[in-house]
DNA sequence: TGCCAGGCCTTCC
DNA sequence: GGAAGGCATGGC
């Protein structure tokens, strides 16, 4: 939801965004593949095109490689950006729950990226039992090994590798791009997606029940990464991805600290947020990363 | 050194 | 159906 927008030679400008920090977005670890540019401009790339963003107060600057008609290249960068959700009603209704207030004031502007299925797919199986920025390094190095370069502003990017290509790789290859034990994962998954045994397209379609046990049945994509595909990239916003800071959250908001199994924690979710459990999750779970 | 990180798989009961 | 261990890598 924004208010005016300006047409540049190679991208927009959207004004008048509210709630929006750009910053939250970049470096929440929803998405792993965004660096700082200069001093608050940051880049990334989704699937065959640089994207850069830079937020001035309400105001979202994006510049993008590969330019199309207009019309295609602003659809494309509105859907990335999550531009026409309206965050403020999100917000507004998050916070009534006393015990929200804090995180979604903490987190405001941390609207939830429309990533591509595949890339988040694999992003999130090498997440598991990771860190953010191992993570990130892992997947730099799967790009700029296996993955089609492009050229931005005098540098050199990479796009994510297709299916078939990670699907025909030998481990020990791909083990020096240090994704571990999770390599045969990323190894075999990228076999069911290339040969559409797993059919992306079809899950798009799915509820969110039918579509994560669709997911699950990917080696190394459990409960845990499925819920994360399912809001990163389908929009599955009943989706509340369960994570040792998420856990955390939790227990300290609405279960006076006592420590709880996992399946507690999502139905809890399930049945006090509903179809908002995914927007909750972000605001949690980067609020809780900075103050847990 | 040991423990943790946006967990999953296998084994065993 | 659930508990326990193992697991690559890197930071603290």
């Amino acid at each position: 939801m924004y208010e005016r927008l300006q047409f540049l030679p190679d991208g927009f400008i959207f004004e008048g965004l509210t709630p929006l920090n750009l910053k939250h977005m970049v470096f929440s670890g929803q998405a792993f593949r965004w660096e700082q540019k200069d001093k608050d401009s940051y880049v990334t790339v989704v699937k065959d095109r640089v994207i850069q963003g830079k937020q001035e107060n309400d105001k979202l600057l994006v510049r993008l490689s590969a330019l199309k008609d207009p019309l295609k290249d602003l659809a494309f960068v509105s859907n990335f950006f999550d531009l026409n959700t309206d965050y403020k009603n999100i917000e507004e209704s998050l916070s009534q729950d006393p015990k929200l207030r804090q995180a979604v004031l903490y987190s405001s502007g941390n609207r939830i990226f429309k990533q591509d299925p595949w890339e988040c797919i694999i992003s999130y199986i090498i997440s598991q039992n990771n860190s953010i920025t191992n993570i990130t390094r892992v997947i730099k190095r799967i790009c700029k090994r296996y993955g089609p370069s492009l050229s931005y502003d005098g540098q050199k990017y990479y796009m994510f590798p297709r299916p078939e290509i990670l699907a025909d790789l030998k481990e020990i290859d791909l083990k020096e791009c240090k994704a571990g034990y999770r390599c045969k994962y990323i190894i075999e998954s990228s076999r069911k997606i290339a040969d559409k045994e797993v059919d992306l397209e079809k899950i798009k379609e799915m509820q969110t029940s039918q579509a994560r046990e669709e997911l699950k049945k990917l080696p190394g994509v459990g409960d845990k990464v499925a819920d994360c595909i399912l809001l990163f990239a389908f929009q599955k916003y009943d989706s509340f991805p369960v994570d040792v800071w998420i856990k955390r959250a939790v227990e300290k908001l609405y279960f006076g600290g006592q420590k709880q199994k996992i399946t507690t924690i999502q139905e809890f979710a399930a049945e006090k947020f509903k179809h908002m459990a995914g927007f909750v999750n972000q605001y949690l779970f980067l609020w809780a990363r900075h103050n847990l």
